[in-house]
DNA sequence: TATTGTTATACTCTATAACTATA
DNA sequence: TATAGTTATAGAGTATAACAATA
């Protein structure tokens, strides 16, 4: 019903162009996914922005690659990664070429709490069961012809 | 790349089940659809809570309403509308019928805010463009499937 | 008694600017 | 001099608890 979901209810909804109709349900469904996987992250204690952060680091990266992959600034990672690493889900390690550089890497706890998070996205998995055989194949290959075009530079 | 974008960069990703690529390739277009709704709303001087507070408003609207909209507590819409109402994009008014409802409506420059902010989603309009008629089509079908399943109840 | 909106509080996220230690 | 990470600061979002006015 929000972000771009503009739809005034039903009346014209015929009428009304497929682009528009598009990016209000594209809104709707961007929005659920949001909601489901912020409740999920809540239930292992995350924040959000905590949640992707430790989602993001598959190998060491980088307090400063880190920070242009969540679209903030590198201050901000600076207390997302300290309470991360309070509750001993990530740690600090120093980098062995460059010793400003600090690289972030993933605890076993960490990893668990990442697949108990994925594993909690009850709302998106569902959505996904329900879909037949086919209609995931094409929706998965849709959906990749408009994330690289998504990742315009900001 | 983030959010549930787990993926091992590549190797074995022809052997990933369509189910964790879906999910992956999903969590990228949310990511980018989301920056791309936060970059529109901060040209429009909005922050991401007060744009998305603002679009919803198609009508007058309490403001508990508004908070179970926005997924939050209703303390919290107080100071984003107390923010928007500072900048004249939208009003308190008092209900007819019980005194204790403050109804928000737009004003007029709150609704030129909404049409910039959506003719501002560059990315994602340059995306949906680049699809052709039929994959529009497609994606417009699929996505209406996805979007009530994903409407569960938090 | 229950509900609506608000206030007070505390924590997190956010950008900006300035600092330090390295390069 | 430029860069990586941090600190300090201020504004905004968030939930919880308590409150006044109204139902």
């Amino acid at each position: 019903m929000f972000m771009l979901g503009a739809m005034t209810s039903s009346k014209d909804a015929a009428a009304e162009s497929v682009d528009l109709q598009l990016i209000g349900v594209l809104g709707e469904v961007v929005t659920a996914y949001y909601r489901d996987f912020a409740d999920a992250a809540a239930e292992q204690g995350l924040t959000s922005a905590q949640a992707k952060a430790v989602v993001t680091l598959q190998e060491p990266t980088p307090m400063r690659t880190l920070a242009e992959r969540l679209c903030c600034d590198a201050s901000n990672v600076t207390g997302i990664i300290d309470r991360l690493e309070r509750q001993s889900l990530v740690q600090r390690q120093p980098d062995q070429h460059d010793r400003r550089v600090k690289n972030v890497v993933v605890t076993e706890g960490g990893a668990d709490a990442v697949r108990r998070l994925r594993g909690g996205m009850h709302a998106t998995r569902a959505a996904f069961d329900a879909l037949g055989e086919d209609d995931r194949a094409t929706l998965l290959r849709l959906l990749g012809t408009l994330q690289p075009l998504l990742d315009t530079p900001t």
